[in-house]
DNA sequence: GCCAACGTTGGC
DNA sequence: GCCAACGTTGGC
């Protein structure tokens, strides 16, 4: 039962894990979410075939550097159950698992990165967006009229 | 390296 | 259930 397509951005660090990594690999599990909003919105709001702008933070340009599609269902991710990963969680077991994550898909660069300094400067035309306000949040949902305005800066 | 924002923890 | 302390994120 599909609804109308979401829309969503999805942080990371590009020294761990970014836009050119994604592209090689194809997809990946969006592992090592451990903040209940976050892990909120991928086990109960997004469906495959969703957007996503992936966000590169901690780093010299903080920006959107690509799409990626949502690939798959949610499902528990497997890093809260591995002792030896930083996402272990010792409270998590794999009948109530705590912990879930989406595959995403690549999809493309775009054509340059839109730098948080130029979302910024457009502002007033993005009121809302939770990027500016939500700090510690690395997956958040985007609005449909904020989508269509910030590829029309690419 | 600093520090603002804010989610999480834990004492009561 | 309140709220202060703490820890993390992430821009600058």
């Amino acid at each position: 039962m599909a609804g109308p397509r979401k829309y969503w951005l999805m942080k990371s660090e590009p020294d761990a894990f970014g836009i050119d990594d994604l592209r090689q690999r194809g997809s990946e599990p969006w592992s090592g979410v451990r903040n209940y909003q976050a892990r909120n919105f991928m086990r109960d709001q997004m469906q495959p075939g969703d957007l996503a702008f992936l966000y590169h933070s901690s780093c010299p340009q903080p920006g959107i550097y690509g799409l990626m599609t949502i690939a798959g269902p949610p499902y528990p991710d497997p890093t809260q159950f591995d002792r030896k990963s930083p996402y272990y969680d010792a409270a998590s077991t794999r009948e109530q698992p705590r912990w879930h994550l989406v595959d995403v898909k690549y999809q493309r660069h775009l054509k340059r990165p839109i730098l948080l300094a130029e979302l910024r400067a457009n502002e007033s035309r993005l009121k809302g967006l939770k990027l500016f306000s939500a700090v510690r949040l690395s997956v958040m949902p985007v609005a449909p009229e904020h989508w269509e305005r910030i590829l029309a800066l690419e």
